[in-house]
DNA sequence: GCAAAAGTGTTCAATGTACACCCATGC
DNA sequence: GCATGGGTGTACATTGAACACTTTTGC
């Protein structure tokens, strides 16, 4: 196992996908580059991973530092080596996507000397994005899709209290297509996972909504079993 | 994205976890290491990428090299990045795993100065492994359950004709538990993916039992709803 | 009183699960 | 003829999908 100098020159890094729901889109975290290559691109936060930290704790590193953000479902991803992914050098990345509340994130401020812009955008709407971004970020689509069909993690998207229309609606912008509301109330109530508040939506102009919030301990207890 | 020195001195690995079923086991394809750190012990194959070669093709070749076989079910399974999983160096190591047929495996000649032997391991009674072997033999496991449960990969690991009886063995020592017979035999059969051949076993002591291969034209135009 | 979103059940189809007996062959 | 593994069908339960009207509020 040890030999092929070559292999000095592998740098590896970290790069997240940070999710969330804003204004009824589900939105990406985008830094801008102040530094070949792909200067003034955007891309998904990244960074080299430090020699005395594993993988995870350099990806909540990061997450930390971009959004001011913990306690976040954060999965790993898939890891992209192409050759000529990085160019002019060899850069293998291990990609992580993260889900969390709009509410809970402070952006960092921009102090980097490697960054000059932090953004919310819509993943629908994406601007040019620097390396192999963009099939990360489609990536991340595909895997959320797959979690949420096995587990309610759409509500680390949402703020602590909801209404179940605001869960379904968060469903149907992840999986891009409509649901059947009672189908899914049904659905949804069965788990057992939701606890229901003596408290409505302070009436806007229509009937007020019941607020739920998700039982974590029992979903905790079930995630042995989602995710495992 | 550049900076950090340190990162000069991280390497990257791709290590493989080899299935096969043979002896009505399911068993991992294992080297014994010649040098240290675990020297003598028993350990996946694996080797450092390449500079100029993406993972899936260090993967594909450390398989070729191990194992003498090409067009198989190779799928990146995970990266483990622990600082401390090999011992006084910083290794990360991207895992792969693949399914294979026992009858088409040549052994590779163990003429590297890293192995000393190869040798086949049922999955449930493996020796001591080096580093953090045994955990990524476990997460193949895992991940091998749960892709069957989508698609019948299985058909991988078996001779290219073989009969139903032989299909459910596979999938109950994947997955450790039995299997209905008629069940599985509707469910299989109305895939559709297998060709039913005129043959049968040369009858052993037994009742002659017909011999099937799986449609791959079939199969690959479903596999993008098995992997897409 | 009306616009707008919240809330609520039943029917049907498909899928998965449980279960027991006859068949073809070698000896 | 009997031991051994090969082969077959039905009934039931569970799950997912389709579908329309009443209720509560603000204005």
């Amino acid at each position: 196992m040890v030999g092929f100098k070559e292999t000095k020159t592998h740098e590896i890094t970290v790069d997240i996908v940070i999710l969330t729901l804003h204004e009824n889109m589900l939105k990406v975290l985008l830094v801008k580059r102040t530094k070949e290559p792909f200067k003034n691109r955007w891309a998904i936060p990244g960074g080299f991973v430090r020699l005395s930290e594993n993988l995870d704790d350099a990806a909540l590193r990061i997450l930390k530092e971009k959004s001011n953000v913990q306690n976040v479902y954060l999965e790993q991803l898939y890891t992209f080596g192409d050759p000529l992914r990085y160019p002019n050098s060899r850069v293998i990345t291990c990609a992580y996507f993260a889900l969390l509340r709009y509410e809970d994130v402070k952006l960092g401020a921009v102090n980097s000397d490697e960054v000059s812009d932090v953004q919310w955008f819509p993943v629908e709407a994406l601007p040019p994005l620097a390396f192999d971004h963009k099939e990360i970020i489609e990536y991340s689509l595909k895997r959320t899709r797959e979690r949420l069909e096995l587990c309610p993690i759409a509500f680390q998207l949402l703020p602590k209290k909801f209404t179940l229309t605001e869960l379904q609606r968060s469903y149907e912008l992840i999986l891009k297509k409509e649901l059947d509301k009672r189908n899914f109330r049904k659905k949804t109530l069965s788990t057992k996972m939701l606890i229901e508040h003596n408290e409505t939506t302070k009436a806007g102009s229509k009937r007020p909504a019941a607020l739920f919030s998700f039982d974590t301990i029992t979903l905790n207890s079930k995630r042995g079993h989602f995710f495992s």
